[in-house]
DNA sequence: ACCTGAACACCGTTCAAGT
DNA sequence: ACCTGAACACCGTTCAAGT
């Protein structure tokens, strides 16, 4: 019933296309490459994965739960849920600068992923304890929008105005942080 | 000196890109297609634009002086910096909606334009009135990170948690507001 | 069941040749 | 000066054929 032994399996397909985007970006990566890496020919990969777009979402699968990983450790680290968030927002900024070509396979695809909810998760549990159900929502929307934002700017070098921005950074979180806070002071008084 | 005739521009060129780009999204623009919109054939388009990368910065540029127009427009609708800004963050929202095909291309590159500085000019004047010079820029950054990630966010369908997004766009363009002028209320203090 | 060679329809880019 | 035909080196994808 297998007369022909698998060369490769698909964790390796998923690696080797990583170590591919990793290393040379996302537009340089071809599926040529990777079918070069783990030893086979090209149309082989159509038996494992539907297409190009199908083994992307393979990868951001793979890096999301690294993640997702990085961020509970985050907010293990903090002993409040504010810590947590500072600590939350630091480690995604530092996640994106060490993995900056993957990064931007992260927001490439919509359908929603077990992985993206994963990633996600730690952030919002920790709003949920400091702001309420409610708010909860429409708070980490913002400050994953200043995260995402910041992040893509800075890896895309559309900070051009000089200054630190390390400063940037440190002042906007804090901004964000209070900014989400201050709100929730307001409707409650 | 000119025995044929141009039978296009270079303002007719971006105009068919750009008119592609906002018709079927970025990656499904071909030089072919450009060069057939305008009536000539592939290879002249390299009589006028260095390569393809040349010619998305052309159309990017085009994107950026009708964004800026359209930023200040908004800032001058404002009676008070405050205003101004808050205007300013709707109207943004707006045009990457309304050209939300178009928007992925305006943070594609990262050679400095002057379309660009004149895109962040009005934000950058209305947060020198509100903060002062040496705030500015690290509020501009925080600023332009929210709105670019939000929309970005937006625009990719990376809000899967349900709940409205005009009211987490509201909630969140107050914090990073308030939380800016927060921040200078603590360090003027 | 898994892999491959060959083919298809497409790309961006170059360049000698036309007018 | 501007345009074109032909060619080049690449893509992603399909499929019949091998084992």
């Amino acid at each position: 019933m297998c007369a022909a032994p698998a060369k490769t399996s698909d964790a390796d397909i998923v690696a080797a296309a990583r170590a591919v985007i990793a290393a040379r970006g996302l537009d340089a990566l071809s599926l040529q490459q990777v079918a070069a890496a783990v030893g086979i020919k090209t149309p082989s990969l159509y038996k494992r994965f539907d297409d190009r777009a199908a083994l992307l979402a393979a990868v951001q699968d793979d890096v999301l739960l690294e993640l997702a990983r990085v961020l509970g450790d985050a907010a293990a680290s903090g002993s409040t849920p504010q810590d947590g968030l500072h600590a939350m927002g630091r480690s995604y900024r530092a996640f994106a600068a060490t993995h900056a070509r993957l990064y931007p396979l992260l927001f490439g695809s919509s359908e929603p992923s077990p992985a993206a909810r994963a990633a996600i998760a730690p952030v919002m549990t920790a709003l949920i304890a400091l702001l309420g159900a409610p708010l909860a929502l429409p708070a980490a929307r913002t400050l994953t929008a200043f995260l995402h934002g910041f992040v893509t700017m800075e890896l895309s070098g559309n900070f051009q105005m000089g200054g630190s921005i390390d400063d940037a950074f440190d002042f906007g979180l804090d901004a964000v942080m209070r900014g989400i806070g201050a709100h929730i002071m307001r409707t409650v008084s």
